[in-house]
DNA sequence: AATGAATGAGGCTTCATTCAT
DNA sequence: GATGAATGAAGCCTCATTCAT
C-alpha cells in the first residue's frame, strides 16, 4: 500500500517534531501527502495510528540489530555489534528513534501496549547479555537490569548527540559505548610514577 | 508563596500521571487545590508553569546530588555517592523523576528551554568525571559524553524499576549501578576450569 | 459557498445586536444556523470574521450606489442619487449599517483594516463631488473632507431614525439630506414683513 | 477627590485606545496608577464607570459648547461659535470624543442609558437651531433632525482628522464646516463663460 | 481609603472524528 | 479507495469581581 507507507514516514516525521500530543491528524495528512479522510481510512483514530507506528518501528529496530549480530557466536562481538547497531540505527532514523524515546516515557495510559513492544527488544539484548554471563565472559548480574542500563546509556547519549544536531561519528560513538558498558569508566592503566 | 508550591506539588502529580498535553489546567487545579485563575494569577500559561517546573524540579535534584557529594574529596567515592544520591532522589520524587525523563525526550518545540536546566545538572556530572579523569582514577574519555551516559543508565533503570511498580532497594541498586558504571559488565574474576 | 452567506447573514445580526465584542461566537453560531467549528473553518477568528463582513459589506454598499448613480451624467443628479441610494441601503439593512457606524469609531486596534474599505467608499462620493466641483455646480472646496462630511451627514440621522425605532419614509428623508447638502440650512426666502 | 480624576483621566485613556470591551479593569487601574481594588471602591463596577465617564463627558462638552455660545444673541453667529466650539472641544480631547462617538453606536444594552445624555446635547443645538428658523435665519426644517445632521457632519469629519492623525487647524476646519452647514455645497458663484 | 491575591464563570479556539460525495 | 467540509466536545485562558488586610 503506497499510502500507507507515505502515511508512516509522514506521522513520523511530525510526530518528532511536535510530539504526539501537539501534532493534528491534520498535520499528520498534510506531511504525509493525503487528506485527512485517507487517514481514517487506514487506521481507526490517532491512537491507532500512533500504535501501528510504535509497534512498527520497534519490530524494524529489532530485526536491524538481529540482522547485524546474526554473523557472530561470541557474546562479545554480539554485543559490540548489536552497541554498534543500535548507534547506526539512531543514526539513520533520527525521527523515529526520538519517537521511540519519547514513548519509554509515555503517560500511563499509552505505555502499557507499548511498554510490550520495547521489552521484547530489551528481552533481545538481555539473551546476548545472558549467554555472555553464562559463557564467564560477562559478570553475573540480573541481565534483564543490566539490559535496560544498556539501552539507556546508549539511547540518552546518541539523542543528545541527535538533539545537538552534531553530525555523528557512529563508528567512533560505538566504540566509546562499547568500551564504557564493558569495561567501565575506571582506570586501569598503571599511575606513572 | 504558600500557593505556589501547592501548585508545584499538585502540578508533577498529575503531569507525571496523564503526560503534559493529556493533564489539562483544571485537573492541574483540582490537585492543587486552588481555583483555575490562580494559576494564572503565578504563571503565565501551561507552558510557563512546565517550563517553572522542569527548572525547579532540576535545581532541586542538582542540590540535592551537591550536597551528597560535598563530603568527599576523593572523586570515585563522590561518583558513588552522586548515583547513590541519584536513585535516591528518584525513588523519594518518582512522579518528578518520571517528569525529568519525560524533558530529556520533549518535542522539539519545549526542548530548547528545558535542556539548558539538564545541561547544567550534565556539567555537575562531568566536573566530578573530570577531576576522577585527572587524578588518575578514569580513563581519559570525552567527560560531558561520559557523564550524559551515566545519567541514561541510571535514570532509565531507576525508572524502569518505578514504572514496574517494584519498590527498590536504593542502597543495592546504587552498588549495582556504580558497579556498572565504573567497571562495566565484564568479568574479571578468571573462570574456574 | 451556502454556509458562509449563512455566516454573513447571522452574524451581522447579532453583532448589531450586541456589539461586536458582547456577541459571542457561540451566539453566531446559533444565529447563522451553523455549528461552531463551521466557523473556525471558513474564517480564521472572529477578528477575521469581523473583518470579512466589513468589507464584505462595504462592497455591498459600494456596489449598491454604484449602480444608483450609474444611470446619470450630470454630478448634481449622481448626488441626489447617492444620497438616496444611501438611505435606502441603510433603510433596508439596517443591521449591518449600524455594524458600518460602529466600525468608523473602532477602537484603533481594529480601526487600521477597515479604514481602508472605508476610504474606498469616501473616495467614490468625493468622484462625484469632485466633478461637480469641475462642472462649476459645487464650490470649490476639498473635496474629500466634504465627502466625508456627506457621510457622516447621511448617516448619523439615518441611524438615529433607525434607533429611534422609527419607520423611515426613504424618498422624504433622502430629499431633506439632498437640500441640506447642497444648499445648506439658510434660508434662502425673502422673510416677509 | 484627587483619586477619582486620576481615574477619569486614566480610563479614557485607555477606553478610547483599546474600546470599552477590551480594555480591563487591570488596564484601567494602571493607566490610571492607582490599585484595582480602588476602581471598585469608587464605582460600582466597569459599565458603572463607564456610565460615568459618558455622562461627565458629554455635560463637560456641552458645559463648553453653552459657554462658547453664550456671548451671542445671534442664531447665525451662535451656530458659527458652537461649530467652532465643537471642533476645539474635539481637538483639544481627542481620547474622549472617540469615546463619545464610540457611545453612539453602543450595543443596543448600554445605548439606553447614555442616549439620554446625547439626545439633551442635541436638544442643546436645536434650540439654536430653532432659534434660527423662527427668526427667518434658517429655512423651515425639522430642528432635532438638522442638530443630529450637524453633529454628525462635524464629527465625523473631527473624527476622521484625529484618526489620521494629522494636525487639525481648527480655526479652519470650523470655518469649513459652518459654511458647509450653512449654504451647503452648491456653488453660488455665476459660472463665466 | 486603598490594596492586590484569589476566584470561577464564560469566552475563544482547537482538533479528532464523521459522512456524503 | 480517497476526499474534505462540517461538527461539537473539551481545552486554554481572560477578566470582572470579591475580600481580607
Amino acid at each position: 500500500m503506497r499510502k500507507v507507507e507515505q502515511i508512516f514516514q509522514g506521522a513520523v516525521d511530525i510526530f518528532a517534531e511536535k510530539g504526539f500530543d501537539r501534532a493534528t491528524m491534520d498535520e499528520v495528512a498534510e506531511r504525509s501527502g493525503v487528506a485527512k479522510g485517507t487517514l481514517y481510512y487506514h487506521f481507526d483514530g490517532k491512537e491507532d495510528l500512533i500504535a501501528y507506528l510504535m509497534e512498527e518501528g520497534t519490530e524494524r529496530l529489532s530485526q536491524y540489530v538481529r540482522d547485524a549480530v546474526a554473523g557472530s557466536d561470541d557474546p562479545t562481538e554480539q554485543l559490540r555489534r548489536a552497541i554498534h547497531a543500535l548507534v547506526r540505527f539512531f543514526d539513520q532514523n533520527r525521527d523515529f528513534c526520538q519517537l521511540l524515546l519519547m514513548g519509554v516515557w509515555f503517560n500511563r495510559e499509552r505505555q502499557v501496549q507499548f511498554r510490550q513492544s520495547l521489552h521484547k527488544f530489551y528481552g533481545q539484548l538481555s539473551g546476548i547479555i545472558l549467554s555472555g554471563i553464562e559463557k564467564g565472559r560477562l559478570r553475573s548480574m540480573p541481565a534483564e537490569l543490566s539490559a535496560t542500563g544498556l539501552f539507556g546509556l546508549v539511547s540518552v547519549i546518541s539523542l543528545r548527540v541527535i538533539l545537538d544536531g552534531d553530525s555523528m561519528d557512529c563508528e567512533q560513538l560505538g566504540d566509546f559505548l562499547f568500551e564504557q558498558y564493558l569495561n567501565g569508566a575506571k582506570n586501569t592503566q598503571p599511575e606513572h610514577t
